[in-house]
DNA sequence: AGGAACGTTGACAGCGCTACCAGCAACGAC
DNA sequence: GTCGTTGCTGGTAGCGCTGTCAACGTTCCT
């Protein structure tokens, strides 16, 4: 009797287990911890469940462990840039592990954050990675009762949930326009999109910059809620230009934003970097490429990915790191946009070549 | 005794039920198909779970009804913009439904995707989401034995496994030539990168439409397996010029490339249209905002990944579509990087605002 | 009025696996 | 020789939920 349901074709751990003459747990140690056993079964079950074709039933591992082997990734947006290429970093290093990736997008809404986090939590996840600092009150407590590693990434900042590993926009910010002063640039405006944390934080540090150089004004900043694009970049640029026509400089939250400033400069006949430089954000493929190639402020995001699952993995397996919060850092890339007044702007077909070489960057395309 | 491992703060289905007094598979008929109780125990179960804030185990779910309310999806790449795209009318059509998305990315590599594909398939998916019509063999007989509804995504062709939606690849490479020969241009060049199965289809469609006109030659012909960017496209572009300095176009296989060659014609003072034409595929966003506009062939990414997954959540749940193959079709759209040499391809401001019109576009971002 | 049909509910028995603990042999220490 | 100790193995008892089927009350038909 018994086993009504079960299909006659399925193979299950018991099969298995009477293939190689041991008891449905040893091949279940076998799966987990293949060390526990003696030479001797180890080998028999590897080939019996080589020759039956086994594969675990995950549902029924879950339940009876109490535990998934899926790690649960938040993150604000599917759409941009800067959100691939981390993903790419994590589902890099989530393979070959034996834990598995769920994504979820919340859409920039900390509200949907809080429910997708409750819903994860309640699948008992191995670790859990989530963007940024700014949960609500509600998510931060659940995060911190959560009994899993957690990696928080893109930023950093104080009392990190767990660990953390990122970089600080605000100090990225004032570097991009502290380059921007070097290069004797005075009036230097602000374009963002989108208008998330991070950007805020960007903006925050724009901000500051401009203060302790007593050059800040309200009009030289232009931001949107509205999501980021090239075109958008030309549409902030211009309303930009019209609040103020002496305009030297325009430092960009975002590198498609830079590419719609640089386009609308080629529209209106304005020299890059003559007239005005331009700076943008993340150092995406294109800025290389770009005629004039364009400044940005390189962040890491792929290696961000790969570390924080790497770490998150490391800490589900009870290796803790030693440093819980990662600094990546950010560089500013000069390149020609924001190169000073009165140099060679184009030495043309030489930066062309200079401009290929970095196809080979670490943080390009898988 | 008993429920010894039970941690006390856990609320399971027979809590509910108690509250709500109810038997356990009441409650748990609450959760899969409400019509099917009375209003008075409906609502009573209803509130009792948000009193106890209950969600569901889907490990024991998935255990007890032998199937999960996963959705597998296996996509060849994270990093092209075109699969974003496609992801995320995926995730956008999946939200609200109760099935959840499970990413696997196969690099580009068929025998990955069969192996992902033996794993996917093991765990009993509710159902799948593939890319492309070229699979292994192998998976192609293990695809046709899965007992879930399948969706093709990203090109059609005969013989479906199940469900397919897309367009042609080649059909749109020859309406793209087409048009550049409208446009009177004859020396037509292909720039291609990557080279998987759809570039490929899309360089067929490019050679077919230049033998059909005579016009075909081996050596306007560049492409490379390394992955596709901005820079590289000019350096593609470059090769070409040396191959065939008299070439009066160039159909780049995606709008990456497509870039590359406007910045490294730009560079090299060639005049676009004038000179050279250019053509991309995809039409991302930034084509519109380009100086010159670049021409591109516009495919429904968003919509397709959209429609996909809601075709095969009907499925799932019964409701097959009466078209299982769905062509969603292509379309040329003109701009100045192709238009007839003689025009004036520089109505610059007004341009730009008809540029910034198109923000409006369906399948942009979120 | 009797019975069929329907809508609603509950009892029972697992789904495939693992946590827990017990048992057993082999080994070394005293 | 006895007593741990270690290494490996197996039995038992669930993990939380749902499929199946039977049973109930109600309504509608003849």
């Amino acid at each position: 009797m018994g086993r009504k349901r079960t299909k006659s074709g399925k193979i299950r751990l018991a099969e298995v287990a009477e293939l190689a003459g041991v008891s449905p747990i040893t091949a279940s140690r076998f799966f987990r911890n293949p060390e526990a056993l003696s030479i001797g079964k180890r080998t028999r079950v590897e080939s019996a469940a080589k020759e039956l074709g086994y594969v675990p039933n995950l549902a029924a591992r879950a339940l009876a462990s109490q535990r998934t082997e899926v790690i649960g990734v938040l993150i604000p947006s599917l759409t941009n840039n800067v959100f691939s290429d981390v993903l790419r970093g994590i589902y890099d290093a989530s393979e070959g592990s034996r834990y598995s990736i769920q994504l979820s997008n919340t859409r920039y809404s900390i509200l949907q954050e809080e429910k997708l986090l409750r819903l994860f939590l309640a699948q008992k996840p191995a670790g859990l990675i989530v963007t940024g600092i700014d949960q609500t009150t509600e998510s931060r407590a659940m995060l911190e009762a959560a009994d899993c590693p957690i990696v928080q990434i893109m930023e950093i900042g104080p009392d990190p949930v767990d660990m953390m590993i990122g970089f600080s926009h605000y100090d990225a910010a004032r570097a991009a326009v502290a380059h921007l002063f070097e290069q004797g640039r005075r009036k230097i405006g602000f374009v963002g999109a989108r208008m998330d944390p991070r950007v805020q934080r960007r903006l925050d540090g724009y901000v500051s910059a401009m203060k302790d150089a007593a050059l800040f004004e309200q009009r030289l900043v232009v931001t949107t809620a509205t999501p980021t694009s090239v075109t958008l970049g030309g549409a902030l640029f211009t309303d930009l230009l019209a609040r103020e026509p002496n305009l030297d400089a325009v430092f960009c939250a975002n590198d498609d934003l830079a590419l719609g400033v640089l386009f609308e400069c080629r529209r209106r006949e304005i020299a890059v970097p003559e007239q005005i430089a331009i700076v943008g954000f993340n150092d995406l493929e294109f800025m290389a490429s770009a005629v004039p190639t364009l400044t940005s402020v390189r962040t890491n995001r792929y290696e961000m990915g790969k570390t924080a699952a790497t770490m998150l993995i490391e800490a589900i397996d009870g290796r803790r790191p030693e440093q819980p919060v990662l600094d990546l850092g950010f560089r500013v890339i000069e390149r020609q946009s924001s190169s000073p007044r009165h140099s060679d702007s184009r030495p043309t077909v030489s930066s062309a070549g200079a401009a290929n070489k970095m196809v080979a960057l670490p943080s390009s395309h898988d």
